[in-house]
DNA sequence: CAAACGGTTGAACAACCGTTCAACTATAAT
DNA sequence: ATTATAGTTGAACGGTTGTTCAACCGTTTG
């Protein structure tokens, strides 16, 4: 993706420039919007967003989440490393168990919106 | 994933009970998790971000949306049906040209809350 | 009516992603 | 020390997904 002025990859002939320029301005910068799609892809996996359910309020080890959910040990602990390396989630050794907990609240905030949104 | 009790798919054997019957009863039922990550998985793709953030106010026809960003009028329609089918985008026709605005305030507000989130 | 343009669509291809499997580490119990 | 358990990790496999390409539809212009 460009924003950039360059030569028209789209072979239409009527542009509107005035818009499009006006408009390449009040775009958010690449980086921004690559951070903000890669959050979102975060939360667009029904595993990732039942974990975090799973994990609000009182923190789970591994094991029991894998349990709730129904997967393996395995499957439960690769989706928790996508969402340790996103910082949505901290851990707490205990012997044996890793509990895992929300990391902040405003990821609690955005999924209450979007429930808000979806039941329409 | 289940949710339900079952036999456990995890070979565990020291389990939490009663966190895990707790947690079962508080979690969001299958079909709203699967509309939920549906939602973040539509925001999950820089492209259709971008789009997004292009038909932000003004309307912006196909063709402009394509030079905007450098992609072929193909690629940003293949988007714009994904958007139209999530019901975050309206589009209305004037002459040869369709022009695309956002459907409503709620997915201005998530994204918002999602850039804060990520401006830490 | 015919040509041109904006936009849509389906098939195909490549890249990406989530689960499984097996091997491994670390802590705890006997 | 040996064994068992909780969790992590890397490779591999299958399914999903975004872009490209070509063909198509609808509107407008000559």
């Amino acid at each position: 993706m460009l924003y950039e002025k360059s030569a028209p990859l789209c072979e239409c002939e009527e542009l509107h420039e005035d818009v499009i320029s006006k408009k390449r301005e009040e775009m958010p910068d690449m980086n921004t919007l690559y951070d903000l799609s890669d959050f979102f892809k975060v939360l667009g996996d029904s595993t990732r967003a039942s974990i975090l359910f799973a994990i609000d309020g009182e923190p789970m080890c591994v094991c029991d989440i894998a349990n709730l959910l129904g997967m393996t040990k395995s499957a439960v602990s690769h989706q928790l490393k996508i969402l340790r390396q996103s910082d949505l989630v901290t851990y707490r050794k205990s012997g044996k168990n890793v509990y895992y907990t929300l990391a902040d609240d405003h990821v609690r905030d955005i999924i209450e919106k979007a429930l808000e949104h979806i039941k329409e």
